[in-house]
DNA sequence: TGGTCGATGGTCT
DNA sequence: GACCATCGACCAT
């Protein structure tokens, strides 16, 4: 593997030993920072089991909760954005609902961005769903072995990645999940931040593959997205450099990364562009 | 705790 | 045949 790998996940680990540190001091953040979302008690105690109530269709207060084909429908970089703070939601064949709220996302601007898979306009088989209608899933296999998770945006080839969710329901079959589809399995159980900490942890988390690619987030019954309750305040947004494209010249060093400030679950931080946070 | 490197196979040139 | 929007095991400190 190319050395700037080893080097990136070095500056990763160092990153999260910061991030953890810092969580640990803010018992009750600043304004702006990360707020714990209301969630089930994290004691590795597993999903309540059998029927559950669902909000597919309404939230408490009686108005759809589910987010529509018209919420996709806005250019890459504002949808990367808007999905912060949103919860994406699976249901198992079970029935079991995996819930998380994304705090991570990148956006791909389409043909003129040489980081996105349809730099140049290029289209081909693999992602013709970048090029589908907004709303449309993007799931495509990395390095053999894992998926990343995509939306389709407003814009010729343009797509939103899922880079990380703050899990919110059904751990422990996260959990299961994720020791089942790592190598190794047998290894100690997963802390609740290594869950959905990473575009193909969260894939794992959430049993996402090939299967979902071109898939339709506004109506599939499987995978869904519901309005994120509203904070107290409105979450800091960082805007960083993507992650893994060192490859793309200049376009590697937008900031098109975009995560809630002082989330402990956001799979890298970049301190350099957290000087520069826009609320 | 921090840094290095191998796994793994579809996709693209 | 090279590349790759990753992950985690392993080793040195």
């Amino acid at each position: 593997m190319p050395a700037r790998g080893g080097a990136q996940l070095s500056r990763r680990l160092g990153q999260k030993k910061q991030r953890l540190l810092e969580a640990e001091q803010h018992q009750s953040p600043p304004d702006g920072a990360w707020t714990p979302s209301p969630r089930e008690p994290s004691l590795g105690l597993p999903a309540t089991p059998g029927p559950q109530r669902s909000i597919y269709f309404s939230s408490p207060q009686g108005r759809p909760a589910r987010l529509g084909s018209e919420f996709f429908d806005q250019p890459a970089v504002s949808l990367a954005r808007a999905f912060l703070g949103q919860v994406l939601v699976r249901q198992l064949d079970n029935g079991t609902e995996l819930r998380g709220r994304i705090v991570e996302t990148e956006a791909y601007l389409g043909p003129e961005d040489e980081a996105a898979h349809s730099r140049g306009g290029r289209q081909t088989p693999r992602n013709r769903s970048m090029f589908m209608e907004p709303g449309t899933l993007y799931v495509y296999l990395i390095y053999g072995m894992y998926f990343c998770m995509n939306v389709s945006s407003r814009g010729e080839g343009a797509c939103v990645l899922l880079r990380a969710l703050e899990p919110l329901g059904g751990l422990e079959t996260m959990r299961q999940l994720r020791s089942t589809l790592r190598k190794g399995a047998a290894g100690r159980a997963l802390r609740d931040r290594e869950l959905c900490s990473g575009p193909s942890k969260l894939c794992q988390a959430l049993a996402i593959d090939k299967s979902f690619d071109q898939r339709d987030l506004a109506k599939d019954k499987a995978v869904w997205l519901e309005r994120g309750p509203p904070g107290p305040t409105e979450p800091a947004v960082v805007a960083a450099a993507r992650v893994g494209i060192g490859h793309a010249g200049e376009w590697a060093h937008k900031p098109l990364r975009f995560y809630i400030q002082g989330s402990p679950w956001v799979s890298v931080v970049d301190r350099a562009a957290e000087r520069d946070v826009q609320a």
